[in-house]
DNA sequence: ATTCTGTATTCTGTATACATAATTATTTGC
DNA sequence: GCAAATAATTATGTATACAGAATACAGAAT
């Protein structure tokens, strides 16, 4: 007909979700899976052919983007893949350590147990990971546990700015491979972390989290 | 010439600015000063008219505004002006106190006395508003001074967090007026933050701005 | 050889046109 | 008279066309 079953068809993208949306997931994944890297200049032509979009879509879809930090807008010069400096990581990481323990206090308040017990049932599925040495598998689980702890807090906003935190900082954090001593400690603070919720036990859990994303900026800060 | 020049004259809008962030700060004024009230549907053509510009700068700048939380995109159906719930504002504002809490204690450690000396001089020219019972200049530096105390801590990623969560509360500040016996005593509160910063005393900073928030959230919780 | 200037090309910014989806109004059946 | 279905209108979503700005290139002058 028109051109969209034949771009849906040809490229894969497009379903029935919002197109916007589609673009902006894409880039979003593209970016921080380092597919377009950083310092990376964002011509639209070529990219809107790349993803199948002509360049109005993509231009909305790319301020999206620069709302939420990944990309910058240089006016009358385009798009840049945004790119952090270590200080940016260090700063996002403070940020994001002080976001958890907010959400660590209201967590313990306002959670139900039955929310506690998901999280728990993602950390047994992340542990099997580990113990299998799949580190992606692993990864992407890790990820999963911090957000559904920010959830249990129950403050939209507050998993909101997380969420897009976490956004920046997950290339960075998935470049900074750390050893197995490192991998293992940091294994053991997440038990140590979700045995604490389940007490509700809140100096324990805000400190334990200090402390690991503490750990995550010795882990990524030779990467950066 | 071409439309620009004449569009500018007609409207006073558009100087050298990118015209995107143009839209996008005379919008959020338009939404923070109730012109367009939440809820209220935005449509394109007339929305556009009125500022002077075609569809697509204006369909980007909803799209940023989307982004930074002040406007709703529902797919198909354009985009709407949000409106908060009171829980809403009553999670912003924890979040936001949790933001300044953080900023203080980064603050005592890095800031320069110049800094803090010029948070101190815009104290004192609010509290000469104060005492003029000029509202709206006091309001405007009271807004001016919370981010002023969180760019202190030197975290950008934090201060534009912060930025976005105030813009989306400050409507909903500026109608929730206070009595002048409130008013008073957001009046000391300031006093007591500025002090305990020029002292550097964390402890007592951190406790009387979650006290300052608290009472915020007790002058608009009516309000909403 | 290098730098400055003028020109050509490429890319961005905006407006407009068209197609599709949503909404409103109207008409038909009960 | 009311409800449901259908037609008409209006709004959004996307693509394209055009204008202006930025960049890259080439040639001339120092």
């Amino acid at each position: 007909m028109d051109g969209t079953a034949e771009r849906a068809a040809g490229r894969g993208i497009i379903e029935r979700q919002s197109l916007h949306q589609e673009i902006v997931s894409r880039l979003r994944d593209m970016i921080i899976e380092g597919e377009l890297q950083p310092g990376e200049r964002l011509y639209e032509i070529p990219l809107g052919e790349s993803l199948g979009v002509s360049r109005t879509p993509l231009r909305e879809a790319l301020k999206s983007l620069a709302s939420e930090g990944l990309v910058e807008l240089a006016p009358g010069r385009g798009a840049v893949v945004r790119q952090f400096s270590r200080k940016d990581v260090h700063d996002m990481l403070v940020l994001i350590r002080s976001m958890e323990e907010l959400a660590a206090r209201l967590a313990c308040e306002v959670a139900s147990d039955q929310d506690i017990g998901r999280v728990r049932e993602l950390h047994n599925r992340m542990r099997a990971h580990y113990q299998a040495g799949e580190r992606m598998e692993y990864y992407k689980l890790n990820q999963q546990i911090h957000s559904s702890l920010v959830a249990l807090a129950d403050n939209p906003h507050l998993s909101a700015f997380h969420a897009t935190l976490q956004a920046r900082l997950k290339r960075i954090r998935f470049i900074g491979h750390e050893g197995p001593e490192r991998w293992a400690a940091a294994m053991a603070e997440h038990e140590a972390i979700v045995a604490a919720l389940e007490r509700r036990d809140v100096e324990t859990l805000v400190e334990i989290i200090g402390k690991h994303l503490h750990n995550a900026w010795l882990r990524v800060r030779e990467a950066v």
